[in-house]
DNA sequence: GCAATTCGGGAGCGATCGCTCCCGTATGCG
DNA sequence: CGCATACGGGAGCGATCGCTCCCGAATTGC
């Protein structure tokens, strides 16, 4: 068509998630978006409607870059199941401290800032913990399949106070616990699932 | 001294707390509280100095009304242990369903909105989820000592899994989350605590 | 009763909010 | 080249933000 844009889409999306992570929706401003971003008011209208769609953007690319990164770290199929729990859920209590701490997760965030008043929001965050519940439920039921976790262990049970416990930790970590307590925590959640059943070779 | 106040000071922060509980801190407005309070703005500012101030004022209201009611339920120090455990649990997550649900906890909401980036907010989130944290100590200690929990049970990371959890629980209580996921969560946490010990009479 | 003092009420302060419009410019298409 | 189109930049819109000041009214101590 015309002249073409002179800043990555993509990047701003990106600049503007960790803006709403770390500070939320209502404390972050347009032109706080727009000294961020680099962008100047009339761009970033035209590019992303409004504050409130930019924001459901941003939202949907955390979404996306987590819920790829979780995949990748559950679906070790050949690791212990334990191990790999306990790696997974260290990891999110330490991965929003590339350089940064304190900023928890940024569905939790939202959930908690917005509650249930903004529909088009909570789909999102709904749909963000629902594919964590899941996540759980399949790798509970995965090693019990495997033989290492007991049959006789309520593994959706297990699973929904694990996702609770993700949703804790995540709180803590925003609110700037010490590593070593949340640790503590993660290890006694995993202890929860019970000892490994004898090995029946 | 002169013409006293016509309207009850205590009444209006706990207006104020509920106010700010429901919406956060950064979408209330200073005529929103007016409204809400039947305040005029000089009224309001006369009383409380400043928006930030009345905050912290419906913060600590909200922790002493709480935490009185918490320590209500968890000193029955005749009862089983897991029974007022549970009981205590499932009162956070339906307490706030005073015809009205999704309103979370006022603490954790603060704490995950405004995170560390406000000092004097974060030491009254901190003490609060201190109290609980302590709170859950004792009541796990108590219950070794009393032999309704084995003396091989960590109580103190079994304390930091359920205070976790506690915080879990409220987020998704906030979120809409179905009483009987968080339920099955509660009792599943509960059974982490392992089988009582065989009565030695 | 009188002076002192704080009250409730309202107008309105400067600043910032989310957002729009206009303008000169650079680019792609024919 | 010439036209259409979207661009970046900036001024500024009305509304709302947190907050202040001034007012007449009401209640106290003397």
């Amino acid at each position: 068509m015309a002249r073409p844009r002179q800043f990555d889409e993509e990047n701003a999306v990106t600049s503007a998630t960790h803006l709403f992570w770390r500070r939320g929706y209502h404390a972050t401003s347009v032109r706080d978006l727009g000294d961020e971003l680099k962008l100047t008011p009339s761009s970033l209208y035209r590019t992303f409607t409004d504050k409130h769609t930019l924001f459901v953007r941003a939202l949907d690319r955390y979404r996306a870059t987590e819920s790829l990164e979780a995949r990748r770290r559950l679906d070790a199929t050949d690791r212990p199941v334990r191990e790999v729990l306990r790696e997974w859920l260290l990891w999110l209590v330490t991965c929003p401290a590339d350089g940064e701490s304190g900023r928890g997760c940024f569905v939790v965030n939202t959930a908690t800032e917005l509650g249930t008043t903004d529909e088009k929001v909570q789909q999102r965050t709904e749909a963000a913990f629902e594919v964590t519940r899941q996540a759980l439920r399949s790798l509970l039921a995965e090693g019990r399949d495997h033989g290492e976790l007991s049959g006789d262990l309520d593994t959706d049970a297990a699973a929904e106070l694990l996702f609770t416990t993700v949703l804790g930790l995540r709180v803590r970590e925003r609110a700037g616990h010490d590593l070593e307590h949340l640790t503590t925590a993660i290890d006694f959640a995993i202890r929860t699932l019970g000892p490994a059943p004898a090995a029946s070779c």
